[in-house]
DNA sequence: CGTGACCCTGACCAATTGGTCAGATCGCTT
DNA sequence: AAGCGATCTGACCAATTGGTCAGGGTCACG
C-alpha cells in the first residue's frame, strides 16, 4: 500500500478525521507554533523545514509525519490564522452606539497588533507577495464579510451618527494604522527610541484621531 | 592576482571609482531593476540569483561580475532607494504654511505609493524581517531626520496652527496610511473589486483625514 | 589594425533544500 | 506481556542555490 498514513489534517474543508491523538494534537501544536514563528519572520519561500523542526523540537521527518509538505503547513496556518484576524470587524455590531462600535474595534484592533505581531507579519509577508497562497475562498470570505460591514457603516453616516466618509476606505484606515505597529514594529521603535512603549502613545493618538474623524 | 577586478560598487561611502562605462552604467541599472521586481515580490531569502539574471536578461555569473555577491546587489538597493523614501519627507518646510505643508506630504507619499509600488514592498519586506540589512548609519539618518521634522510639528502645534498631536505618530499614520495602499494592493483590489481605482478614493479619503485630524 | 582592458560564458562546485523510505521504537489496549 | 498501530529516526535523494573559474569574445583607443 502507498498510503502514507498521514494523521487527519485539520483543514476549513475537513474530510474525514478520526478524533486526533493527544501527542497528535500536542506536536500539530509545536509545529504550528514554530510554523508562526519562522514563516512570519522569512516569508514562505525564506523559511525552511529545518528552522521550523529545530523552533518545534522534532525531526525535518517527524515534521513530514503530520504535514505532507511545507505548503500544507502554511495553508493549515493561515487558514487556521483567517477566523481569529476577522474576529474583531465581525464583533461589529449593527445594533450597538456607531462611535462606540467604530472606537472599540480601533482597540480590539491595536491590541492584536500588540499581543500577535507574529500573526499580523505572516498576513502582512502574504499580502506583500500577492497572497499566492491565500485561497479564493479565503478572499471572497474576506470581501463578502467586509462589504457587509461596509454597508452598515454607510447606513451610520446617512443617518448622521458619524461623518459621512466611504466606508472601505474607513476600514481600510484602521487596518493600516493598527497592523503598522506589529509590522513595522522595528522602525517604529528605532524612531521612538528604546524607552518608550510604542502602543502607548499608539492608544491615544488613534483615539483621538477617529474621534476627529467620525465625529459628525 | 586574486583580485576579482569587479566594477567600481557605487554605494553610500564609495571609495575608489573609475569613471564607469557605458556598458556598466546600463547593465548595473538592468540589474537593479530587476533585482527591485524579484526581491519586492519574495524578499530576501525568497529571491535568487537565477530569478533577477532571467529578469535582467543577463546570465548569473554576469551579474556576478557586477556586484560580488547577492548580498551587495541587495545593499546597493537599499542603499540608493533610502534617498528617494525620504525625499517627501524633506521636502517639509518648517517657513511653510503648516496645514498645506502636511498635505502637500501627505499627497507626496500617496502618489509614491502609487508609481512606485515595488520600492514600497521592498521596504516593507525589509522591515517585517527586523530589517536586518539596514545598516546602522541609514537607521540613524532615518531617526534623526524624523526626529527634526518632529520637533517643527510640535512647535506648529504650540503654535496653535495644527491641533495638538504627537508629531511622532502623526509620521507613523502617514506613512502606514499611505504605505498600505501599496503593500497592501491586493488586499485593497480585492476588497474594492477590479473595476475601481483604489487611489482615487484614497485620496480623498486621506484629504479629509487630516484635514480633519489637523484642524486646530 | 593591434592590443590590452573590459565583458561575458559554460562548466563546475559545495552547501542547502524539500521530500522519501525502511525500519526501529513507543504506547495503548487486551 | 503480547500485539499492533502510532510515532519517530538516520540515511538517503534529486533539485536548487550562491558562488567560482579558466578561457574566449569584444570594445575602445592609439
Amino acid at each position: 500500500m502507498k498510503d502514507t498514513g498521514h494523521p487527519a489534517q485539520a483543514g476549513a474543508a475537513n474530510e474525514q478525521d478520526k478524533p486526533l491523538t493527544r501527542i497528535q494534537k500536542l506536536n500539530r501544536r509545536k509545529i504550528l507554533e514554530a510554523a508562526l514563528e519562522v514563516f512570519s519572520a522569512h516569508g514562505f519561500r525564506g523559511a525552511t523545514l529545518d528552522q521550523i523542526a529545530v523552533e518545534a523540537g522534532l525531526s525535518k521527518p517527524n515534521l513530514l509525519y503530520y504535514f505532507p509538505s511545507k505548503e500544507a503547513i502554511h495553508v493549515a496556518l493561515m487558514g487556521g490564522l483567517l477566523e481569529i484576524w476577522l474576529a474583531p470587524l465581525r464583533a461589529l455590531n449593527p445594533q450597538g452606539d456607531p462611535r462606540s462600535e467604530l472606537m472599540g474595534y480601533v482597540r480590539r484592533k491595536l491590541q492584536m497588533s500588540r499581543d500577535m505581531p507574529r500573526e499580523s507579519r505572516l498576513f502582512a509577508n502574504e499580502m506583500l507577495q500577492g497572497a499566492p497562497r491565500l485561497s479564493d475562498t479565503l478572499g471572497d470570505e474576506l470581501k463578502e464579510l467586509v462589504d457587509a460591514k461596509a454597508e452598515v457603516i454607510r447606513d451610520w453616516s446617512a443617518a448622521g451618527k458619524i461623518a459621512p466618509v466611504d466606508p472601505h476606505h474607513l476600514i481600510f484606515s484602521i487596518w493600516a494604522l493598527t497592523q503598522h505597529y506589529a509590522d513595522f514594529d522595528v522602525q517604529v521603535r528605532a524612531v521612538l527610541g528604546p524607552k518608550a512603549d510604542p502602543f502607548e502613545g499608539a492608544g491615544q493618538f488613534l483615539d483621538m484621531l477617529f474621534e476627529r474623524l467620525l465625529a459628525p
